[in-house]
DNA sequence: TAGATTGTTAATCGATTAACAATC
DNA sequence: TAGATTGTTAATCGATTAACAATC
């Protein structure tokens, strides 16, 4: 047995991508009193299967008792850590227009381990301009970020202006980047990307109604 | 040898969750009058492996020629078909806030297979509202839907409010639905959900960070 | 023809699920 | 104790990748 707690390697990618929906279950349940839970209502909540959610959590090294259940607060705990959500991390929203809007009033952002540090945006129309408490800094100041290298820059822009924005961001020494634009960016190796394309969701969706509206007429006995 | 073309089947999920992404990129070279392609310059412009990108297009049925490689038109008509986009699916978007005036005015949606067929809110203040050209019903209104059965709801309400549209969106006859309320839904089995969750997406992002900025300080050597 | 690139097979890898001993 | 539920192992399933024959 190892002398120390050694830091725990190689989190699976599909039990990461679950950690965030069993925390917000557990804020809701926590909201309501709930002390305790189980793998079973976890599952239900989360609408995966409890077998799942026991393995996602003992990759954790989070201790359920057994015949109990989980203790809503120590788990929320536990994966909070995980996160690194211990602490608050600075996020910058680029471009303003309706979706930097609505990111930079999203309440749950800070309620959620992160804190909106800065709004900037090319158009000189809404420079100056305030949002949510912010006052919208125009993009050249990027370059004079501070704490860059703990910062996540959001993209909000029109798709002409992520490739542009991306570029900028990664010279002010930003490393995590959340793409909100339509439209695919490249970066050196370091940097981080996620994407969130409301269009390729809706692609997906359709192929699932196509295929169910579809297959019954498919399906004419020999 | 089959007597036709059997209609393929089971085509992998994470093949059908790259599809768009393919289309994306073959949308650009069209625009640059690109006539021709290759899985490699595919794979580099969407970040994924060659064989990857030979893999899923296979299970399209869709015939690159060897030596040569894809055609951009064919394969754009292809991937469409497969994806149920040679028609416009209509979508409905429920909460026109900054979130849902966004993506109401979202140019890329009517060039990728969809178009917006309706605005809800429960709002007296924005309801008879002009957003995009259309006008905001209210909520009561979606019971009238026509073409519900083919219509994709779009949830850009705050969290409180989600669950009820949900509920009013089945109601109303809706089999598809994207949520992008920072909130979980639960909806009947037939109902197909999916979700778009910024916060979400900060904290796996902050879960890279973390984990790059914390693993050299723990290397301590033996 | 020689060079290029696909389509496909087989090998590998990772994720999910079933099942159950451990144990509260 | 009896009942409940975890943590973990082993089995299954699906997805990725390497490799190469097919063939343009």
């Amino acid at each position: 047995m190892p002398a120390t707690d050694l830091p725990r390697r190689g989190i699976p990618d599909a039990t990461v991508a679950r950690l965030p929906a069993y925390l917000r279950v557990l804020g809701i349940m926590a909201e309501a009193g709930v002390r305790s839970t189980s793998s079973l209502e976890l599952a239900q909540a989360v609408g995966v299967h409890p077998a799942k959610v026991r393995k996602d959590l003992s990759h954790l090294g989070s201790h359920g008792v057994r015949g109990v259940g989980y203790d809503v607060a120590h788990l929320t705990v536990e994966i909070s850590r995980e996160l690194g959500l211990t602490r608050d991390w600075p996020v910058v929203i680029v471009g303003l227009g309706n979706l930097g809007r609505a990111l930079a009033g999203h309440a749950g952002l800070s309620s959620r381990g992160f804190s909106v540090a800065g709004l900037f945006d090319a158009d000189p129309a809404v420079i100056g301009q305030s949002v949510s408490g912010l006052t919208i800094s125009p993009m050249s100041a990027i370059a004079d970020l501070p704490r860059a290298a703990d910062t996540v820059g959001v993209i909000a822009t029109p798709a002409a202006a992520a490739q542009v924005v991306a570029d900028q961001l990664v010279a002010a020494g930003i490393t995590s980047i959340l793409n909100c634009a339509p439209a695919a960016i490249v970066v050196p190796a370091p940097v981080d990307v996620r994407r969130v394309d409301i269009a390729s969701e809706l692609q997906i969706l359709a192929f699932h109604k196509q295929r169910r509206t579809a297959a019954p007429a498919l399906a004419v006995a020999p």
